[in-house]
DNA sequence: CACAGGATCGTT
DNA sequence: ACGATCCTGTGT
């Protein structure tokens, strides 16, 4: 009997425990909880350690960034442009400091309590951004630091990989170096139309490192 | 204590 | 292409 989109099992903390570009594209395909709402997770970003200069944690710990030290598995969340929350998942064992940003989801389910947070949209990019997708779970400053590997609040759950992964550069880091700037570190699903805006992404070839 | 700027979005 | 909007990091 098949199983209920409700149904699929809680990510393990070892699943964050990784590289954030393994995690970053192991993300694509996995579900977003939060009581009637569902996401599935179609755009993702990785922001690594050590040696990162489009990293929050760049110049070390600060109070913003501490939730990027550690433990893995803890959300991120930060207010960009005094507007919009990002929602970001720690990886690495606790003590380095990197994350990965969830750009992008489709709604499988919840359409109704996402439109009443979103204005009414119901389009299918409703949640095609970090901003939006921040705000179609409601999430704000108080979720910084929750655990998404534990049950209740917003949880993690496995879903069903993309056939195939695209690419490309990050988006809005023209403050880093250049070849912080050029690193295909954005990560989407090959097979879903809903992806932010940013540049252009292409198939992945090689290794990612 | 002051201030510059940002991992964006919706509208023009 | 632009303005919104406020928290944060840095410097005095």
């Amino acid at each position: 009997m098949r199983r209920s989109l409700s149904e699929r099992a809680l990510i393990p903390v070892s699943f964050y425990e990784r590289d954030a570009l393994i995690v970053a594209k192991e993300l694509l395909g996995m579900r977003l909880r939060r009581g009637p709402v569902l996401l599935e997770i179609t755009e993702t970003e990785a922001y690594r350690w050590p040696d990162d200069s489009a990293s929050h944690a760049r110049s070390g710990r600060t109070p913003r960034n501490a939730a990027m030290w550690g433990p893995a598995g803890r959300c991120y969340v930060f207010l960009c442009y005094g507007i919009h929350h990002m929602l970001n998942v720690v990886t690495h064992p606790e003590g380095e400091a990197a994350a990965v940003l969830v750009r992008s989801a489709r709604v499988l389910a919840g359409l109704e309590t996402v439109a009443a947070r979103r204005r009414g949209r119901t389009g299918p990019d409703v949640a095609a951004g970090p901003g939006k997708l921040a705000q179609a779970l409601g999430l704000d400053l108080t979720w910084n630091g929750h655990p998404l590997h534990e049950k209740g609040g917003l949880e993690l759950h496995f879903g069903s990989p993309p056939a195939r992964i695209l690419a490309g550069p990050r988006v809005g880091i023209d403050y880093a170096r250049p070849e912080h700037v050029q690193a295909p570190w954005r990560f989407a699903s090959g097979d879903v139309a809903a992806v932010s805006r940013g540049g252009p992404l292409s198939e992945i070839h090689g290794d990612l490192t």
